[in-house]
DNA sequence: CCAAAAGTGTTACAAGTACACCCATGT
DNA sequence: ACATGGGTGTACTTGTAACACTTTTGG
């Protein structure tokens, strides 16, 4: 209301370029490791700082589109889940927000990947290449990466409960230990007993016995199991939950 | 890579304004509706239509301010709830991005809010006024803000069945009908059992007796409880499902 | 035969579901 | 007194948590 009485005090609108990051995530089954895929910036602001890879999204380009240009271009990977995590854009969390244009903002829409350790093929010509970080040990990040990083590891650790996302990033076989392993990296030891979780994730009925055994060193060889879509979309509906 | 061959095929960063648009529901206890704030647009593009509230981020406001201000705009309101929903940024989604400009693009960062339909008080001056529609009766509204509404309203749910908003919307002090038809408008008739959703809700113990008693025509006089904050926070860890 | 890894079973308890029933008030 | 809305109790089923146990392999 009070904006129209002098035209000379109209608030101005905002401009804007919009950046997406990505919080890429991988686990390392063989070595209980949870990864962050991280980029070393070579120049400024936070030259030398590791960062999330990000791009600028271009003209024509979608976010998501984006966020997949991003991930093309620091890893060749064929099994991921992707999806938008939260947008941060209060001024001046980018200092390039104030420097030469005090009207360019830059606001970050942030993607939450999650994808296959195994077929991940670490791109590492050019010079912003990307590097498997354990999480645990994430430095200090550029901008505000490491609030995104937090809320992205958040994210995981929900989906995971909650949605069968871990199956599009296990091998297309895998042993109920492989899937344990996968859970416990990610949600910490003492999630679930382990005997509990077989029981619980067998009854769902939605993964099947592929007939096909592995040994693994000594020790009874393990049932490989396949996740069966069409069986996991009936109960699709209710609550499932692994804790 | 191959952006870097020739200068003049180099790819280029699009110019966004962003906007804020704003899923704001509210619970008439009293006549049991659930309502949706929609403001009617008076030009182009999509002029006659109805919308979500919305406003365009200005220069050194936060989104969050943003999503304020559109709200205090459009009606007083003393207790709400509000909180990011999702953005939408497709080449396209605006008629606007077309038009002029090749490289103007238009964003839309959506909040989700709940506020307290009983102190609510909208204001009916200016040419936007803002009025609540039944949202069962929700019609075509401008943009892709049908879209953004469906996603409000599914977030609307899931809060609901697994944080307090309720609290926050309802009056200081009310009875377990009152909560219980909060309840029942937003998820529908049969989400649960009158009976076992009080036992379930006194079980989990913040809600706590204010001593008095309300009376509403015939019948036993039901006793006004009161949310505690406090006794909520020692079980905010711990999954609590109102279903 | 024994250690290692996989897989099964048992038991005690907590929570969820569907009711039937009792209580306090206005007319 | 009885209809109306508020509130309690119960019996049954299901889920959870902790743990002991059996099976199948390699060395």
């Amino acid at each position: 209301m009070e904006n129209y009485k002098l035209a000379s005090v109209k608030p101005s609108v905002a401009e804007f370029k919009v950046g997406v990051d990505n919080v890429i995530f991988s686990v390392d089954t063989q070595h209980n490791r949870l990864l962050i895929l991280l980029v070393k910036r070579y120049k400024e602001p936070y030259a030398n700082y590791f960062s999330l890879p990000g791009t600028l999204v271009r003209v024509g380009e979608s976010l998501e589109a984006a966020a997949d240009r991003t991930l093309s271009e620091k890893i060749e990977v064929e099994n991921l889940y992707l999806e938008q995590l939260y947008t941060f854009g209060e001024p001046g969390r980018d200092p390039r927000d104030q420097k030469n244009n005090q009207d360019q903002r830059y606001l970050s829409v942030s993607y939450f990947a999650l994808v296959r350790y195994e077929d991940t093929n670490l791109i590492t010509t050019g010079n912003r290449k990307a590097v498997w970080h354990l999480l645990k040990e994430t430095p200090q990040l550029a901008f505000d990466h490491n609030r995104i990083l937090d809320y992205g590891y958040q994210r995981l650790r929900n989906k995971l409960e909650y949605s069968p996302i871990a199956f599009k990033v296990l091998p297309e076989a895998f042993t109920l230990n492989d899937l344990y392993q996968f859970y416990t990296t990610v949600l910490g030891e003492h999630f679930s007993d382990y005997s509990n979780f077989r029981a619980r994730l067998l009854k769902l009925g939605f993964l099947t016995d592929t007939g096909l055994k592995v040994s693994r060193g000594a020790g009874r060889p393990a049932t490989l199991y396949r996740f069966d879509e069409d069986a996991f979309a009936l109960l699709k509906d209710k609550p499932l939950v692994f804790i």
